[in-house]
DNA sequence: CGACCGATTGACT
DNA sequence: GTCAATCGGTCGG
């Protein structure tokens, strides 16, 4: 059996090969409350050659994370209101980065809904989007940007089991208006927590 | 400094 | 299905 790739191996690894790698790992947060663990199920890649990345006309503060090398945490703001986090991948220098779209709820439920400012049976919403599952996360604001991924931050683990390659789908990225036709975006078919588009 | 717009979401017809 | 909310980043003048 093959055997699966290490984080650290995943997150070194350009924009475009580790997204689909990182179907199957899971995003762990610990709190004072608790902790909460997320399986991830989709993502896309981003690249600074790529018009639709916010790394392509350069660095800026803002996306100063981006070019850092894989392992830190790139969060940002958007429509006003949402936070989205990424995984950054590759060498130091280079502006690329895995967004993480959607996961699936493991470990701390109720901090989840929490966060989430709900409480009802609906499990999907919770998490199946970039911007709540920032929420979910607690990801309230963009401190975490810059960060390295580990206990103290958020946590990057590998996954529970292997993840069949067949298994995930291969789709153009959503809610982009530039290289909108590139097949960026990876998700693990069949599964609920998949974002709606 | 003003204007445009976005790697989204939730509420509503 | 449509659309408003809401504001920081970025760029042009």
């Amino acid at each position: 059996m093959k055997p699966s790739r290490s984080v650290a191996d995943i997150v070194a690894l350009p924009a475009l090969e580790a997204a689909p790698l990182l179907i199957g790992c899971v995003l762990k947060r610990n709190t004072n409350q608790g902790t909460i663990s997320i399986k991830i199920v989709e993502t896309e890649a981003y690249h600074q050659d790529d018009p639709a990345s916010h790394t392509f006309r350069g660095k800026t503060l803002r996306t100063a994370p981006m070019f850092e090398r894989g392992g830190h945490l790139y969060v940002y703001f958007t429509y006003g209101m949402h936070y989205c986090l990424n995984i950054v991948t590759g060498n130091n220098g280079i502006g690329e980065a895995v967004l993480i779209r959607a996961g699936e709820p493991l470990e701390g439920l109720d901090l989840i809904r929490n966060n989430r400012n709900k409480s009802d049976n609906d499990l999907i919403s919770l998490t199946n989007g970039p911007g709540k599952l920032a929420q979910a996360l607690g990801i309230n604001n963009t401190k975490l940007s810059g960060k390295f991924i580990g206990p103290s931050t958020i946590d990057l683990l590998p996954a529970r089991s292997l993840v069949n390659h067949k298994d995930i789908a291969v789709r153009p990225r959503v809610g982009i208006s530039k290289a909108i036709d590139n097949p960026w975006r990876f998700y693990l078919a069949n599964n609920l927590f998949v974002s709606r588009t």
